[in-house]
DNA sequence: CTGAAAGCGCTTACAG
DNA sequence: CTGAAAGCGCTTACAG
């Protein structure tokens, strides 16, 4: 079944069927409702990819995630809800979605780029990936819209989506001062990760603005990761003013600073109130049930693609200046590692 | 930069540059070699639309994932894994792969189908997925080759890829023997899903083969999530002949059941041993850690892509009787909540 | 309000 | 081995 089958049975001509199933304002009330009945009767839809060539434009946004951090097993559940957020978001808004693979280290610069043209995106959401990416960066330096979340290119027509990372961290700071807490230390993420920089920067601004020293030994560097958390927990645990709170940049640290205390024999929370980041599943699986500021995956997914759309509808004209991030709010959920009685 | 202006700059017409760039025999080495060169030093990529709708054919693959599921936290990590796999196997196939939407309640029964008809997609990989979805239903009841991950429908050209449930409950239990328990309980998913059901039956089955009896009260349904873990394990450990281990079908409930132990003041795995299955993150940030019947995500994906190539290739004529399910092995892992001094 | 015609960028019989 | 031509299924000026 194909529009001119379509038209023949209508008994009009093909571009009739064509102004009426796309609700062109020329074509009359009734054969438009003549040939829309007729067309959802015989269950014709139109071929997109005539569409797509003919109106030199796709209705499809590109998709990329990172699969090197994957492997690594970070962030994991974060992403399938951002992935679903933004297919939500997209297929509200009539786009369709194409999965763009990561290149292979044999793959050429352009893949990306020569993606898009191949199959004539109109741009391209990009989650979580790191900023060492060639093709990725070659991508934001042309003139095809992106939208990342949390990614750290820029270009000519690029806007990066975040989570208020210092506020988040700023939340459970006083989070734990409001519980008592006047010794607070943190562990934070690799600082080269711009998510991780900003949760620190909170933290000390938080402790700042609340009096609270931060003393030598405060401060230590993870990598997000369990063993690392358990490792930078140790350490705080003997420093000679041991802190009664610690702020994690991430839950699986977190989590390993609670090992850190249980091994060394400290009761959370009683002993040692624990914060984490992120609030991924594990956060409500463990014991105590971990305190913890939860990003935001929907709000971020749906930032990423207003933020895209906006792009889109400005043109290719427009946005040439770099566009102000996207900031999404988090939510810091309280769960028992930071409150007796739960 | 179309295949008409990198003609002319070649200078031969668009039919031999559409043969050179698509490994035609008859196009001589030198010119083909030629034209190649060309193409690269000039960025062209052929236009796919174009392609897709003179080859009627789209290399492209529709990818559904259940949202239902999603919304509930439901397996999430292992999804991704699987989404991450397929992604991979097909695009070394050179497939492209388009998101499908999961259809709300107002979209038309056929939205599935109809997506594949427009896009003129190939074939289509269902991840995880309910039963009771009409639109999937349909699809699958269509000529569209499916290759649906741990789903339940069935259909002429439809192949089922699933890990080997029964396979890995029973070499869960048979750990548990190994270490010396002969009291052993299950919790089991809600057994009308196909895996819970097939759990349960390699439960079974291991019991009967180690001569060990099965008493009342020993099999207790759960829905995979914690909270019924947590209660099934309580009311487990207040059965009269006490059991000493646990196999849960499900890594939240065995975290479940480790809480209940732990509130009845037994320590695991000393007093109680316990096993869940699938191997998410957290079971890994537990303390004691999980021992779990991993399932392999990168398998599976790769078998459902295998699969969808085996539906692909056969053509339209063949496969019509229901072809056997794709069985994917586990494999024990284990940890501290299994054998001590871990 | 409607139709005939051109054309989007490719591929592939067909002829040489 | 190569080219001229037809055609894939649509949409959209253009003419009426």
């Amino acid at each position: 079944m194909n529009i001119r089958e379509l038209a023949r049975r209508s008994g009009v001509s093909t571009a009739t069927v064509s102004r009426a199933l796309n609700d062109r304002a020329e074509v009359s009330e009734a054969t438009r409702e003549r040939i829309r009945r007729l067309a959802t009767e015989l269950g014709y839809a139109p071929n997109e990819p005539a569409r797509t060539l003919v109106r030199r434009r796709s209705d499809t946004i590109g998709l990329i995630w990172d699969s090197g951090q994957e492997a690594q097993g970070l962030h994991n559940p974060f992403l399938l809800g951002l992935l679903s957020a933004v297919r939500t978001a997209l297929s509200e808004a009539d786009y369709h979605l194409m999965l763009l693979t990561t290149p292979g280290p044999d793959d050429p610069e352009g893949a990306h780029l020569q993606a898009v043209r191949r199959h004539n995106l109109e741009g391209v959401i990009v989650l979580t990936t790191p900023p060492d990416d060639h093709c990725l960066r070659q991508l934001a330096a042309s003139t095809v819209p992106c939208a990342g979340i949390d990614t750290a290119f820029t270009g000519p027509r690029t806007v990066r989506v975040s989570s208020d990372n210092a506020a988040g961290a700023e939340a459970a700071v006083e989070h734990l001062y409001a519980l008592g807490h006047r010794r607070i230390a943190t562990i934070t993420g690799p600082l080269h990760l711009p998510p991780a920089a900003e949760r620190l920067a909170g933290y000390r601004r938080a402790c700042a603005r609340l009096g609270l020293g931060v003393p030598e030994g405060y401060v230590v560097e993870g990598d997000f990761f369990l063993a690392s958390g358990e490792a930078a927990g140790r350490r705080l645990l003997s420093v000679a003013e041991r802190p009664t709170a610690i702020f994690a940049a991430g839950d699986q640290m977190a989590i390993g600073a609670m090992h850190a205390a249980a091994d060394a024999g400290l009761a959370v929370p009683r002993d040692l109130a624990v914060v984490g980041f992120d609030d991924i599943d594990a956060a409500a699986l463990v014991r105590p049930a971990l305190t913890t500021v939860a990003q935001d995956q929907r709000a971020l997914g749906e930032a990423a693609v207003a933020a895209l759309r906006g792009l889109l509808d400005a043109g290719p004209g427009k946005g040439l200046e770099p566009a102000q991030p996207r900031i999404v709010p988090t939510r810091l959920v309280i769960r028992g590692s930071s409150r007796s009685g739960a």
